[in-house]
RNA sequence: GGUCCUGUGGCCGAGUGGCUAGGCUGAGCUCUGCAAAAGCUCCUACAGCGGUUCGAAUCCGCUCGGGACCUCCA
């Protein structure tokens, strides 16, 4: 197993990746809250674990990867534990039934995902699906003493808990701040400190989706499902836990003290976290209205685009940038991306047709070794690019003849392409195949032969204008001395 | 206000104490009937001011700018 180097949240620091139980590897990641579309801001966090979990897995371990659906619980609004279900307010508004609004939206969700060509987790469990398993821990928690009820409403004892551990291990936040700085909210006089939060929330009859508990009917709050569900499927202790890096502060800090309370053990080893999306410098988010959805991006219909992208281009994009870093989305950057990527597709197609030669006058085996480095190198898929630019460049060059290639080397190009474009980066190009396509080649190629036909006997009218009647159509010619090529 | 992150060439974006990132754009050249494509070359930057060092874009301090979190957000 190759050394891989990974940034740890908790330490702060890359740290060499040592899994639990090697080969396999636990990895949980916080999926999103199905109330509405996925943005685009979203899909990157998705799309950074989608790399991260195929590169695992290419370099040999047996990862399952965990990502949930939040279906219920998670809260919107000011007051905490007094705001209203995100997914039952939309229901109310739109009258459906709260599993009306999660189908949708899940569907949708795994929809953007399979366009963005990324693989399904090993397991995808919903909040709603789980809701004894964290009734289980927060009982548990209240037994340890970490917890209590409050007509009907159980918190988590934050203050009691950071008394005896660090609760803000996570983000190196001074607990003393983090009480200074919480403001002083309506209605909450149940808690009996300002960072309580709820594992388990009291229903309101009206409530639309609420269950039977010890401590009457009632709700999860949102924090306590990933406790649950990880544990369930992971372990108390696994390898990996992954999300957005607003979910630091908040959302994981309470996960990790809920781990904590309820069996002593810190959930995962590695925390890692993606940077956000922004536009303008801002983060795209749902509450600011700055966010795009991948339909738009791919249809262009967004007054912010000038045109649609495809979701490789957009895939691609993303991947220039490291995992770790504001990523700012732009027309300008998202055409230049599209520039780089055919480049990419366009070496990939004349690869196929390179022809060997004696010897070699590249270091092929070198260029694969730097791919590695990169990619262990806490997944750097920005120097991984560097480097496939770098084959593009000797692919096209032996093509013009003025670099030579063994059949070793092109072997090996081949194998790179396959295992860090294909699979690592999970990008795919246009299909080759397809009936109409194999006649439309054979109709392109007789315009071309009358073409050279025109060519030969110096018509160079004629010719141009057939070069000019295939560019309208959107057919692009590119002459060499072999003859001519085109693509759409 | 507090905590943390960040500031790279026309644009996007990596990065290590000394050695070319890369992509896009622009200019020139080669190839070519022309064009396109491709290749080669050039535009060689690290917010500002100090400090450490033989040497710093990379370490430290200060200043200025941007952002995230502190309230739901991937």
């Amino acid at each position: 197993m190759q050394k891989l180097l990974l940034y740890n949240t908790l330490s702060r620091k890359k740290e060499e990746f040592k899994a639990i139980n090697p080969p396999f590897v636990g990895m949980y990641v916080c999926g999103p809250t199905v109330y509405s579309d996925v943005h685009l801001g979203n899909c990157r966090t998705f799309i950074s674990f989608d790399l991260i979990y195929r590169y695992l897995t290419h370099i040999g371990y047996k990862v399952r990867y965990v990502r949930n659906i939040t279906d219920a619980g998670h809260l919107e609004g000011e007051a905490g534990d007094q705001g209203e279900d995100k997914i039952s307010k939309k229901a109310k508004l739109q009258q459906l039934e709260p599993m009306e609004i999660v189908q949708q939206y899940t569907f949708g969700f795994r929809e953007v995902m399979r366009l963005f060509n990324t693989l399904p987790p090993s397991i995808e469990p919903t909040a709603t699906g789980h809701i004894i398993e964290q009734q289980i821990i927060a009982e548990q928690i209240i037994k340890n003493g970490y917890a209590y009820e409050v007509n009907g409403t159980v918190y988590f004892d934050v203050e009691k808990f950071a008394k005896e551990h660090n609760y803000t291990a996570l983000t190196g936040r001074k607990l003393e701040e983090l009480l200074e700085n919480t403001r002083e909210l309506d209605g909450q006089e149940e808690k009996k400190g300002r960072l309580d939060f709820a594992l388990w929330i009291k229903a309101k009859p009206e409530h639309l989706m609420q269950w039977r508990s010890n401590w009457g009917q009632g709700f999860p709050g949102w924090h306590i499902e990933c406790s649950a569900m990880s544990t369930k499927y992971l372990g108390e202790n696994f390898d990996i836990h992954g999300g957005g890096m607003d979910l630091a502060p908040t959302h994981h800090t309470n996960e990790i003290a809920q781990n904590i309370a309820y069996c002593g053990k810190q959930p995962a080893n590695y925390w890692m976290h993606t940077n956000m999306l922004t536009v303008n410098g801002q983060k795209m988010s749902k509450s600011l209205g700055n966010s795009f959805l991948p339909q738009e991006l791919f249809t262009g219909n967004h007054s912010l685009l000038s045109k649609g992208f495809n979701p490789m281009v957009v895939k691609f994009f993303m991947l220039q940038t490291h995992y770790r870093s504001t990523l700012d989305f732009s027309n300008e950057a998202l055409g230049a991306a599209e520039k780089g990527f055919n480049r990419i597709a366009e070496a990939f197609k004349t690869l196929k047709g390179l022809k060997a030669n004696d010897s070699s006058s590249e270091n092929i085996p070198e260029i694969q070794k730097a791919c590695y480095d990169a990619m262990n190198d806490d997944f750097n898929t920005s120097v991984l690019i560097a480097h496939l630019f770098e084959t593009v460049r000797i692919i096209n060059s032996a093509n013009d003849g003025k670099t030579k290639l063994t059949q070793a080397d092109i072997d090996l190009l081949n194998k790179i392409y396959s295992d860090f474009v294909l699979d690592v980066c999970g990008l795919k190009f246009e299909e080759e195949g397809g009936e109409a396509l194999t006649v439309l080649d054979k109709i392109v190629k007789v315009v071309l032969e009358m073409r050279a036909k025109a060519k030969a006997d110096k018509n160079f009218a004629l010719s141009d204008e057939l070069r000019n009647k295939l560019t309208e159509s959107g057919i692009k010619i590119k002459d060499s001395k072999e003859g001519s090529n085109w693509t759409l």
